[in-house]
DNA sequence: GAGAAAGTATAAAGATTTTATAAAGATGAA
DNA sequence: TTCATCTTTATAAAATCTTTATACTTTCTC
């Protein structure tokens, strides 16, 4: 019934794995399992799964982090599975744009209900890790841009940019929106900051930088990407 | 900062209320309660909360009935808040729509980075914000307007002007109004201005801007936007 | 309906604001 | 230190706003 709804479990633990892919099988869900964070990540790229469980405790790196990494680009649900269950460590997840938190020991019936609910949210969010404009590439999950084929080297603050704009690719983003985006909140009035960095952008991006057919600007108001 | 993230909170308890009324005003959001579940569904109807909190121990019906009758048209949000921690109730709820079940005793944190969670997720949830008059659309969540499918160049002022006209679409809308609304108090009386606009904004949305079919003069009065 | 008065449309010039860009100085990591 | 990057400054260019002038249209009065 679930044929194309891919899942996948990021956990360290063989027994839970084991547990997830026998359960979630059985309910029709076609199965991924990766036993450490990087490995989650790259098997996230490569089956785009509807709904990703994630534990905590990684062996490589820290949970949250690939939770954070999986969230610059991964737009679809995250349940984490995780033994820890203060306060504190829910609230970090949640607001690391978790979907769902769930302590271990968890009810299967429970967990099948909130995998449910979760993918039932958000239908209809198309999602890609490789962004295509044309002769340009942004390719999110490994921080990467091509121009023509050949990378393009960025900063790190010049591919956040590029990346807020391509992903809301034909809205107007307003400076503030922008500036508090990329920089955080007490950046909110330094436009010209902005400035500065969409032109070196535009450098690095556009065919004609005079002549921007991309990263357009929206005089008093912001900016807007593409069409 | 939340200004105008109204939720609102059915529970009968008035304890629990209190205490979520100040909680949550105190993080900025707005708060409506209700102590039955007919009181919820009307406020519901009349507030259109961003969130809804729902107890499932209610007076006058079942919480899980209630969850149902909301989910007939309300599609943002739901957040079960129940004493019955079975895993029949949270299964239950979670098929019928609920979004999250959290069992009282609750944390407060950790009910605030759900909430936050859930509020996110509608965030995809695309509001009908695109007015379209034939050629002409006006798609205000993108701040940009189109005209035969290409996107017109409008000034800030421009489209603050188009987007308050296509508002009120049939509706004769006066001069001091529209000043008001765009430049504010203090060029209540700059009717030239507007009229200066209008026809720039003519020269940009209509077929033949000589013979206005979209942007009509009632003369003496103000504008009005079309049929 | 003619003529006057009031209201409206539009182009264009001038003023102001906003934006683009280079380049110099500051910062921080290797 | 050196290098890459970030931050600040300065200034030219572009876009937008505001004002002015004038022609046109509608409404009102007789």
């Amino acid at each position: 019934m679930n044929e194309n709804e891919t899942i996948l479990i990021i956990d360290d633990e063989v027994q839970i794995r084991r547990l997830l892919e026998i359960t979630l099988s059985s309910n029709g869900y076609k199965i991924f399992s990766a036993s450490s964070g990087h490995e989650g990540i790259q098997k996230a790229v490569s089956h785009t799964p509807i709904l990703i469980i994630l534990d905590l405790g990684l062996p490589d790196a820290d949970g949250l982090e690939i939770l954070g990494k999986l969230r610059e680009w991964y737009q679809k649900s995250i349940i984490i599975l995780s033994v820890r269950s203060s306060e504190d460590d829910i609230v970090k997840a949640l607001d690391l744009g978790a979907n769902d938190y769930l302590t271990k020991p968890f009810r299967t019936g429970e967990l099948l209900a909130r995998i449910r609910a979760a993918i039932r949210q958000n239908q209809g969010t198309p999602e890609n890790s490789l962004l295509v404009f044309g002769t340009l590439e942004v390719d999110l999950a490994n921080h990467i841009a091509r121009k023509n084929n050949e990378i393009i080297k960025l900063t790190s603050t010049e591919f956040s940019l590029l990346a807020l704009l391509a992903k809301n690719e034909g809205r107007v983003l307003t400076h503030k929106h922008i500036l508090k985006e990329i920089w955080g909140m007490g950046y909110i009035e330094q436009t010209q900051y902005l400035r500065v960095f969409v032109a070196q952008l535009r450098k690095k991006i556009e065919d004609e930088p005079t002549k921007p057919k991309l990263l357009i600007t929206e005089s008093g108001i912001g900016y807007r990407f593409g069409s």
